[in-house]
DNA sequence: AATACGAACTAGACTTTGTCTAAACCGCTG
DNA sequence: CAGCGGTTTAGACAAAGTCTAGTTCGTATT
């Protein structure tokens, strides 16, 4: 009944290295394989659970190189961190600006369009300060049953 | 020249007493010293470095104690947790809604007023869910010295 | 072909933040 | 003064992420 999930909906590769190239990355098979998994679909994804996918498929990949692959990924602009859980990192596939909804009892992130919320206009920063990111999160939690 | 700068300026404990009880908290000494500290002025801190600052004066509360307490500030309202330092929790004493700046190459945490920033109205949000909050954080970096 | 070189990868030790557990303590009430 | 709930404590533990030293890999050079 099931197919495995990842084995059929991975990037093709040569998206993968059409990404890379863009951000001036090398390509290396440990790097195409972890983008070929993040960017399949617009998601979030811890180091672990990246770690846990690349291990279920034949590939392995070893932690530290999935924390630099990623460090490398989020410093070059290719993926967006989030930092929302104070317990782990995720690491966001969607490049178009849009905000976050955290569900605080699940763990699940959800994206939220841009247009719904304005910045209006941001304060007079600190002179030569340069603006890496504005992030808008909503944590919500389930109303408690009554 | 330096006075010890905590032992003048924490917030008196007639007042911590009346923050606690405000928000139906138990008053223990342990407590009441985290209080005082943390809300002697509008600050973020995180909890080692209150750790830090009350093993300065006498008092010596455990590891487990800061811990528990301002999991029960947080739970309770009586402190924001702001989660923006992937690596540590910051317990912000400004109850006024705000937002933040944070300088990554330094650490630094500033206050933002909200007034600057108009979130137009929020999305319409999943049936039996309530907002927690909603975080603002710029992201600043030191611009390269070219 | 053989060598050299830099970049990338790896295993595993390590660090740090935060949680958990079991015991001790403290103030009350019966 | 015994018992009881709530609080504190030391220290063990867990999880995420970093670091180090050694290996591997691809390419350029001779």
């Amino acid at each position: 009944m099931n197919v495995s999930p990842e084995s059929s909906d991975l990037l093709p590769r040569e998206q993968a290295e059409a990404l890379l190239a863009q951000h001036g990355i090398a390509a290396t098979e440990q790097r195409l394989e972890i983008a070929r998994l993040l960017f399949a679909r617009h998601q979030h994804l811890s180091a672990e659970q990246i770690l846990a996918q690349l291990s279920l498929q034949a590939s392995r990949v070893s932690k530290a190189t999935v924390y630099n692959t990623l460090n490398l990924f989020a410093e070059t602009g290719l993926v967006r961190e989030v930092i929302i859980d104070p317990a782990k990192r995720f690491y966001d596939s969607n490049l178009d600006p849009h905000h976050h909804l955290f569900h605080t009892d699940t763990g699940r992130l959800e994206d939220v369009p841009p247009a719904r919320i304005q910045i209006a206009d941001l304060p007079g920063l600190p002179a030569g300060t340069e603006v890496l990111g504005v992030d808008v999160v909503i944590r919500v939690a389930t109303r408690k049953p009554q």
